[in-house]
DNA sequence: TATACATTCTAGCGGATACTAGAATGATTA
DNA sequence: TAATCATTCTAGTATCCGCTAGAATGTATA
């Protein structure tokens, strides 16, 4: 039994596949856009800031890798993440990314203006005040990526029309605004102009992946 | 605010930054005998083919994404992961490419000569047989490992002693034999030798990082 | 058929990565 | 001081990756 180490290399080398994909930062922003919902190739390309020939290449990856799947409707053709657990792994690699590497840390920190515009993520308490209409809990998303899924209680209104739909927003309770998870900027947005139009609004770093993988 | 998309790529940038850390099949390797416990560069050397100046290197990446520590210990460097969510990331990720990934399900088939070879991954019933006696939870790894971290109620041979050692286990029950993990090569030829010395053995998948991240 | 959506092929560029090897350097122990 | 363990520097090779761009192809709709 010599050919033990080939076996052993084809094994990591089938691992490490897994591994690729999830090395581009480009593909960490599509994966993460997919955790949102099914998307066709020219919104992924716009969200991200890419040509649409290289979104096509890096969701062949992804596709290689069976990590996402695809269905064509019409002219169209959607793409969805193949399995939850993707969605799970994503959000374990920037938790650990988060707890691990000071340079992230600082970042992020940049993006918190005030420190209490973060919600610590104490979900039961949150949840217990969103139940009884304590506190607004606001998505901020498009509201395609609304209807998909969103968190328990939470109201749609997309950050493009939050300042004309300002009116339903109640002044004396809190809000509690969130959107695809930490790194993106839409609830950072949402919170600022609510707090100059007086609202009392608080950003929740988590999005609907975050919330489903239960940490 | 047109720099979002500047501050989106670094954020990004520095998650791949994990991702590319399991993107190498032997660094793979590495962090899965890092999950045994600490070892010196030569170990990891040894145990994963590779020249110490090449170990050095990887192990040189994985400092860099904060993911392992070292200690020096008289002559010997020690390297040890930087904490337990490195070792549950590692086996996601694995577990997640053993469900996605066809070939990497057909190089394992052939792992398992016998499909009853493998114990399925019952723990309560497995724990409760072993609790009472009714089978020998059996961990072949060398005994630093052992001493390091071991299933409950386990008892250790190292497979390099299981010959000469063979009395000490028992005809009349049934031995569960179990290593590193799904890609440690050590319990399946255990399972082997015991078999053919008329005992009755089954090979557990799951190592100690697979047991305790508790899926 | 014309159009919109999407992929593929080709080709090229710049940069990173994996591995090997020789030589020098450091830290520790005996 | 000699020996051991480990890292670093340099250098080289081969390969792969991310990205861009032009051209061709395929698929479905109107």
């Amino acid at each position: 039994m010599k050919d033990a180490r080939k076996i052993k290399d084809l094994l990591y080398e089938q691992v490490s596949r897994i591994g690729k994909v999830f090395s581009s930062s480009k593909r960490l922003e599509l994966i993460e856009l997919l955790c949102q919902g099914e998307k066709t190739v020219e919104t992924l390309a716009n969200e991200a800031s890419i040509s649409v020939k290289l979104t096509s290449s890096h969701l062949r990856e992804l596709r290689m890798a069976h990590l996402v799947e695809t269905e064509r409707q019409g002219k169209n053709i959607f793409y969805r993440l193949a399995d939850k657990s993707v969605a799970d792994l994503w959000v374990q690699i920037h938790t650990l990314a988060e707890n691990r590497l000071i340079e992230l840390q600082l970042a992020l920190q940049k993006l918190a203006m005030q420190p209490d515009d973060l919600v610590p993520s104490d979900r039961d308490s949150l949840m217990k005040a969103a139940r009884k209409g304590e506190v607004v809990v606001l998505d901020v998303r498009p509201s395609e990526e609304y209807l998909n899924a969103h968190l328990p209680f939470a109201r749609s209104i997309p950050l493009e029309e939050l300042r004309q739909r300002l009116s339903e927003l109640p002044k004396d309770r809190s809000i509690v605004a969130y959107c695809r998870g930490p790194y993106c900027l839409m609830a950072a947005d949402a919170v600022e102009l609510l707090k100059q139009e007086g609202y009392s609004a608080v950003h929740l770093r988590e999005g609907v992946a975050e919330w489903a993988s239960g940490r």
